[in-house]
RNA sequence: GUCCCCAUCGUCUAGAGGCCUAGGACAUCGCCCUUUCACGGCGACAACACGAGUUCGAAUCUCGUUGGGGACGCCA
């Protein structure tokens, strides 16, 4: 197969929002794509219309986008294919690779239960595979059924797994067409990844089962079948599959915590996914790096501390402006007075690298935006109106120049540095915990400074 | 229950028979830098699930055990 012919998809179902195992998975696909100057599409399974919903289509839409993961090509939605689906299931049953089952929902309950007290895995019996049409009941309707084989054996090669085998008689006839007439999971995957022309299949560890079916609704209709990966899923922190007794979470929410979506990025990169010792990776680079021989095989957990370091990282190396958008964002700053906005502009050098999530960012960002309320101060006054003194005396109110001046003027008069910085913030920010000291005469500016210096010697 | 998958520090992982006294990262704990905090630097702690085999040699290959996970829907 030549690199330019790989075709990935990203295939969601929209009835939640893109959790990040899904991201996970888009994001591989996505990078395989990428990496081979192939196609990577996207496809909304809405098959089940109870079940999806509008808002979780623009959920997925908008996850992928934050993330910039981009998509060829116009999304399908499977919903619109559903009638051209169940005529192909018609084929089949005319070719005698399907057949309709007559069972009702009670008959299979039955079937299911005494398979399983018998020890054989609870599957549907065969009943109508061989039978006349002539002694259906007139008042159920049919399902339509593939006839999977019913001895050998199935292997599939798997890219991470392996070479998988699992005897054909594990698979039962499943269902292609339901008994309203709509086509199930099953037959519409495998239609459509064959018509988008699919190369490359990255998803769950759950749906490795499901691809034994796949192979044969393929094989029945003597399509190619594509090559699957299957990755190991995401656990919660009791090592269970993640899901929503974890509390398992949004894409959007870990925005909403304060991530960077190219720390979400490089983290969900890394779950699974290693390139040597390589831990801060960009997208340009696991673009170049991406091969699917490196994907691991056991399952792993999202360790937020990680998360939480590499974001930190990302926030140092973000550009300003961009994060001061961010700020203004999560703030509410749109109503900031102008010179404030200034201030966090001029601050947020010393800001962001104190910072590991937006969130922290904003809590820090206070000191710029809340106004002082400034107590006279008691104990030295005198050192103090010095400083004042000899701050309204400089010229020039750049950092360097007043990390300079101020060393030079606690050597001359003898002060330890610290008492002078200690002070300095305590009287600027009313806080112990700040950017330095010259980052914020910086960011205050002379005038806002020097009168939050000379309110407390009132 | 049946079938399938997985198994290296607390977590994410490197490791494709000798380079392994098992490397990196996060977390934790020290120390250094230092105006506080953060960054950074240095260091400590810490793992090949177990048992057989194959081999001169196994974290790496085979089998078994144990443990964990997934799938068994007219959901996707």
């Amino acid at each position: 197969m030549s690199k330019g012919s790989v075709v990935t998809r990203f295939a969601p179902s929209p009835t939640g929002f893109l959790h990040i195992g899904g991201a996970r998975t888009a994001l591989f696909n996505w990078l395989l794509a990428r990496h081979c100057g192939g196609k990577f599409l996207l496809r909304i399974e809405d098959t089940d219309q109870e079940r999806s919903t509008e808002e979780a289509v623009a959920a997925i839409f908008n996850g992928l986008k934050w993330l910039g993961i981009d998509w060829d090509e116009e999304p399908v939605f499977q919903s619109s294919q559903l009638q051209h689906h169940v005529e192909l299931a018609e084929s089949l049953v005319k070719a005698g690779k399907a057949y309709r089952c007559y069972c009702s929902e009670e008959e299979l309950e039955a079937m299911r239960s005494e398979a399983k007290s018998a020890g054989r895995a609870p599957r549907y019996n065969r009943k109508w595979r061989d039978r006349d049409p002539k002694d259906a009941p007139i008042e159920v309707e049919p399902v339509i059924r593939l006839k999977t084989p019913l001895d050998g054996s199935t292997t599939l090669h798997d890219i991470v797994q392996g070479e998988v085998t699992v005897l054909n008689d594990q698979l039962d006839d499943m269902i292609l067409v339901r008994s309203d007439g709509s086509p199930t999971f099953m037959l519409s995957v495998v239609v459509d990844d064959h018509e988008m022309g699919i190369t490359h299949v990255i998803r769950g560890d759950d749906h490795l089962t499901n691809t034994f079916r796949h192979m044969q609704i393929f094989n029945a209709f003597g399509w190619d079948i594509p090559w699957y990966g299957h990755i190991p899923l995401i656990h919660g922190p009791d090592g269970a599959k993640l899901s929503k007794r974890h509390g398992a979470l949004g894409i959007d929410a870990y925005r909403n915590m304060g991530y960077l979506p190219e720390a979400i990025c490089n983290s969900l990169l890394r779950l699974g996914w290693s390139h040597g010792d390589d831990e801060i990776i960009s997208m340009k680079q696991a673009i170049e790096w991406f091969s699917t021989e490196n994907l691991g095989k056991s399952a792993s957990r999202l360790d937020f501390s990680k998360l939480t370091n590499l974001n930190g990282y990302y926030m140092r190396a973000a550009n300003n402006d961009r994060l001061l958008i961010d700020l203004l964002r999560i703030m509410g700053g749109d109503e900031l007075p102008e010179e404030k906005k200034l201030r966090l502009s001029r601050g947020m050098s010393g800001l962001k690298q104190r910072a590991k999530t937006m969130l922290e960012l904003r809590d820090l960002a206070t000191i710029y935006t809340e106004d002082l309320i400034t107590e006279k101060v008691e104990n030295g006054r005198d050192i103090l109106r010095a400083v004042s003194e000899f701050l309204e005396s400089l010229e020039g109110w750049t950092e360097e120049k007043l990390e300079k001046s101020l060393r030079e003027f606690s050597s001359n008069k003898n002060i330890p540095f610290g008492k002078i910085a200690q002070s300095l913030r305590s009287i600027l920010t009313g806080r112990k915990v700040t950017p330095s000291i010259f980052d914020m005469l910086v960011a205050f500016g002379r005038e806002e400074s020097l009168s939050r210096i000379n309110s407390v010697l009132m």
